[in-house]
DNA sequence: ACCTGAACACCGTTCAAGT
DNA sequence: ACCTGAACACCGTTCAAGT
């Protein structure tokens, strides 16, 4: 029975405020961004931040449940049916009648998106990654979540033949993970081409 | 005119103790370890360190200077002809008479080797991608010719068609520097995987 | 020519004391 | 119920003073 009253005033507002400028700091330095200068710009000591926020996971991951959300339901949309066809995992070769291309594509657009999401802020993918299989972790939930997403969709792609009998859902965690890296690191392009360039390797060979 | 006296004997000592240190801490910790512990575990004092290692950068560059040169040899091996054949990057179809199949697998006996030298140390790939862009690391230099290295290879499996056409330097360093950074965060078996499946997208189609 | 370590600026995290 | 900020432990980097 957990206690539901309303926190007060001033505590919503405080953490409110954190998220934003945590958000904020986030985006313009990266995840490992001094909590201390985080408080110090919401305008709190840096007990505060502790209070609301217990580690620096606990932080992000408030910050991530929205955007989780949305990932998760365009995942169960995915897995669901309706792919949305644009950027075609495995090209149809033309004329032939062809029920591969949808999970392909589902799983394709499944990536990019995954993809996006660990690239909300530079050093995020690292923490995703870690979160995995760290059981204590705040983000351990929603990156079981996004696994388990990715297995079922190769599961798919590959019953109907759109890629290779041996693609797992630890490649699409992988490509996944490695991609965003690159995004922070080296260039959103160089994600891009990462991820097409592995689906192609991906897709099963006529 | 360089002045080339030799060094006097305690500096010396100090200087490979600290290079000694600095390679077991960065193999247990990280790249990141603190430079205070390394120079406490040498038993010198912390300015003593910065008297012979500027920064962090230039620590590392020491501790890689043999590997580099190891790894330059091999590059030249892959670019001069005889290349090992384990691991081609193309299956050649039996009965081919293929000479596709000595510039793809060159390609790929250089990815697998200079992942594995980005994944030296945990963090290492961050540093190496970062110096490839920043003229005023002390990595730059070697980054460069890694790079350089790559695009030869590449050039060379394009023009005999082994990899497709728009295959680009810039696919061999991306790969590289993510594989490496899947070795240290998810597993070298990851990291393999990814290599193996990236190349197979790389590959010419039939 | 090289080494020492204090000095400065900064950070993560906890917790007693306040309101 | 929540907030404050001092306290502790740790770090990167510089530089005057020593030998």
């Amino acid at each position: 029975m957990t206690s539901t009253r309303r926190p007060r005033a001033d505590a919503r507002r405080n953490y409110e405020r954190l998220l934003a400028e945590a958000d904020a700091a986030f985006k313009e330095r990266g995840v490992d961004s001094s909590l201390e200068s985080i408080a110090r710009r919401a305008g709190v000591a840096i007990g505060t931040l502790y209070g609301h926020f217990p580690s620096r996971r606990a932080l992000v991951g408030a910050l991530l449940r929205e955007r989780n959300e949305a990932l998760f339901e365009l995942g169960d949309r995915l897995l669901t049916g309706s792919a949305p066809d644009d950027r075609p995992l495995a090209r149809s070769a033309p004329g032939t009648p062809d029920d591969r291309a949808p999970a392909g594509s589902a799983l394709a657009g499944w990536v990019r998106a995954a993809t996006a999401h660990a690239a909300t802020y530079s050093g995020l993918a690292s923490l995703l990654t870690d979160g995995l299989d760290d059981e204590a972790s705040e983000l351990h939930d929603s990156c079981l979540r996004m696994a388990e997403i990715g297995e079922r969709l190769v599961a798919r792609a590959r019953e109907s033949g759109a890629v290779r009998p041996d693609a797992t859902g630890a490649d699409v965690t992988a490509l996944t993970s490695a991609a965003a890296w690159l995004h922070e690191h080296v260039s959103p392009a160089a994600a891009d081409r990462l991820i097409t360039v592995t689906l192609d390797g991906l897709a099963a060979r006529p």
